[in-house]
DNA sequence: CAGTGGTCTAGACCACGGT
DNA sequence: CCGTGGTCTAGACCACTGT
């Protein structure tokens, strides 16, 4: 298992595949793995020391590894539940979470910006958007409800799509918005009675409701999302790493 | 405004500063703001391109800045609110929302472990830990209720300690365990009677559960959090990213 | 075509930890 | 003292973008 020179991978990213298969199977016994050094790593695969150390960069921003200056390279029990905490697709996530994924179209309308979306999407006041109303489903039972708002501008004829798979895909692939970065608020709160019916829940129970702005890789707001979930079906999972 | 070469601090992080400050004026009148290329900087600052990468790496990962093969380097619009999702002690969080953070010890006890936090800390059964209760205040009122439980083995004569202030702080500073990484898990609850009492709200009121294990550079697990914090004062907020 | 960022090399000096 | 990771240089070739 070595770095083969004539791949179009490039040798940093064949360097911490092979080195995270080295870890796994070090740190299964419980054994403490002293990665070797940065020298040595280089001079064993051919490589400058620059290029072994951005394959360790890699594997330290996993997680999997960390570094203690004047002592060495040592790899750390794997903790990455989810490589860090990163913007996932919805649909993505219920795969990730055994489920069958499956969306209901609620409503799709085109209308004019009020606040506080218009704020979020950083749009004129009248600007229009599509408002998405989608039930979630999760091996066909509901898991939540949400609302997307998009500028309508950016995304025409999004009433032609097929809206009941990932609205991320649909984005990135038919309208080249890339998702990029999001802002997430989680708050507790009682099920109103129309979201009670919708999600098959009693009225009143309690949920979590969450309010996302995404972003484009430009910092430029693409997406303005409300979405309320049941707390019998669902559990919000973060990995948080120091900075 | 340049880069000093007798200071002790880094030219990739001296680097950093600069373009932070410039690209933070540049967009601030909603300009595009193009970075200059990478040899442009090298050229301009005296630094070799691979300083001028590191540099630019960093940007990168704070959101500030993003790439595009064969084009060239840009300003996003600055939406690091907590410079992505980072692990912070609580103390600091509350500070950073302007309160006047505060503890209130409910109780300490010193105990032998049990499911789920045996599973948690990875510890023997009946290996000893510290359960510490604590009520947490944002300028005097409750803000949420936290147990905390810690391996006794790790943190002798923790009932010593001055426990008001910051947990983290007393694990890295008296006992050289630096909390690294964390997964956290959250839910929608009702509030039982014994934590509404303490917080202060009526009994059934929603309420976030949030469950929190915590984990040393080398993956060790150190700390089991249980909390349950007030839907009426606190919401989560989280920043991510793609991978 | 020229300019950009992506990858890579072969050196160098430093501060730190353990002997 | 030597070995470690942290920083830095001065080159190089590549794939991609726009003209």
């Amino acid at each position: 298992m070595s770095i083969d020179k004539h791949s179009h991978v490039p040798y940093y990213v064949q360097l911490a595949t092979v080195l995270r298969q080295r870890i796994k199977t070090a740190t299964a016994n419980n054994r403490v793995y002293a990665v070797p050094s940065e020298n040595e790593l280089a001079a064993r695969h051919q490589l400058s020391r620059a290029t072994v150390r951005q394959a360790l960069a890699l594997l330290q921003r996993e997680g999997l590894i960390y570094k203690e200056k004047g002592k060495g390279t040592f790899a750390a029990k794997n903790r990455a539940r989810y490589e860090l905490t990163s913007l996932i697709p919805t649909t993505d996530e219920m795969r990730r979470r055994g489920w069958r994924p499956g969306s209901r179209v609620v409503s799709l309308k085109r209308l004019r910006t009020r606040p506080p979306i218009t704020d979020a999407l950083e749009l004129d006041l009248n600007a229009e958007v599509f408002e998405l109303c989608r039930l979630r489903l999760g091996d066909g039972e509901p898991v939540c409800l949400q609302w997307s708002y998009l500028p309508a501008a950016l995304c025409p004829e999004l009433d032609q799509q097929d809206l009941t798979g990932s609205l991320t895909h649909i984005m990135e692939f038919n309208y080249g918005l890339k998702f990029w970065t999001a802002h997430e608020t989680l708050r507790a709160r009682r099920a109103s009675s129309s979201e009670a019916r919708l999600l098959k829940i009693q009225t009143g129970s309690p949920v979590i409701y969450m309010e996302r702005t995404t972003f484009l890789p430009t910092g430029q707001p693409i997406e303005f999302l409300e979405s309320v979930w049941r707390s019998d079906r669902y559990e919000f999972v973060f990995s948080l790493t120091r900075a």
